[in-house]
DNA sequence: GTCTTAAACTAACGTTTGTTAGTTTATTAA
DNA sequence: TTAATAAACTAACAAACGTTAGTTTAAGAC
């Protein structure tokens, strides 16, 4: 860990590929051409192609969990904290487009580290929808199904890698105070 | 185009291991062992894998284009045009769970087909957003950025095959009502 | 009993895949 | 100038890939 320069170039090089292509559609020489040297000269910089693809979704699940970790303990309302937590989406995605394509669609090629992932995953989950549930339980949150929620909400989030790159015009604020408003208020009059 | 029962049948187990891997990491041979027959042999009911993979994609794309088609012409509030949309989405991924893997995950692998499907999910996204822009017209609906409206509900829908099979308890219509309360009315109390 | 057909099979093909081994080249330090 | 190092290279590997060709098998129709 802690990656060289050049090893992070080839990784943010190929988050973009991964992005485009999905990671298994992606060759090692297709990385390589994209750096502008040999396939072979990769492995000077990295172990193999499984390393690029756990360094990309392990680094991502590490800066979600430690992001709602902190919301969590904060002194604040359920609905503060959901609205953090929007915010901490809109920033992550806004900062590293290209690797939330691969966190949402190629955790599954994880090898070593994919158990480790997946408890990211449900830790991640868990914390969110115990923050839904205190926000019930207070009375900020309606009374519905607390996974509907959860699914709800995060599937947006889920999908702003998607949605950001076309939308460049609006500062990342901005976009989480609309999210929010959405997300939270819904959309009917 | 209109299959016959064996083809179906290897579609229908592609699709779901298309929904556990991806398109590109699914070989012929998987599929084949999946059937209990040799790879070849598949060749006796489809042209080539690319033609498995478009019909999965192509058949939803038009199920959904002539929902949609179907939704906006009725003589109904934008709301309920919505409430309609959302009834459909769930209707869809139920019924082909699998297949909406694919759709999601992997229309970028088509290759004669992907000019057409790109059209039809233009189209789509176009009456999707026409229906919520009239709800603004006709103040049904918040005047907020109707894009952000329209990305953050399709985000769920399109999110709605992973976590169905979560939930085979909740039947459809109860799921789209709840989704739509969700959706539409948002969850801040 | 022969013919036809659907659907499986075996065998092989040319490519592409991820990766390794060993070598060359350019830059920096002594 | 020489030695050391980083980072590229060429060449090749075994395995896996999608696909084709030709063959066998089993069932139903005449």
């Amino acid at each position: 860990m802690n990656p060289t320069p050049r090893k992070l170039e080839i990784i943010t090089i190929a988050s973009a590929l991964f992005k485009d292509r999905g990671f298994s559609a992606v060759t090692m020489r297709d990385i390589a051409k994209a750096m502008g040297i040999k396939a072979a000269s990769l492995y000077n910089h990295i172990k193999n192609k499984e390393e690029i693809l756990t360094f990309i979704i392990i680094s991502l699940a590490e800066e979600f969990i430690n992001g709602i970790d902190e919301i969590k303990e904060e002194n604040n309302t359920c609905i503060d904290k959901l609205k953090k937590i929007i915010a901490l989406h809109v920033d992550i995605a806004t900062r590293n487009t290209n690797g939330m394509a691969s966190l949402n669609n190629d955790w599954m090629h994880l090898k070593d580290q994919l158990d480790y992932y997946l408890s990211l995953r449900v830790n991640y989950e868990d914390t969110f929808r115990t923050i839904i549930n205190e926000g019930i339980k207070k009375n900020e949150i309606k009374s519905i199904n607390s996974d509907i929620m959860l699914f709800s909400i995060l599937s947006t989030l889920r999908s702003l890698y998607i949605w950001i790159p076309q939308k460049e015009d609006m500062n990342s604020s901005l976009l989480a105070t609309k999210l929010s408003e959405v997300l939270l208020k819904g959309i009917n009059k």
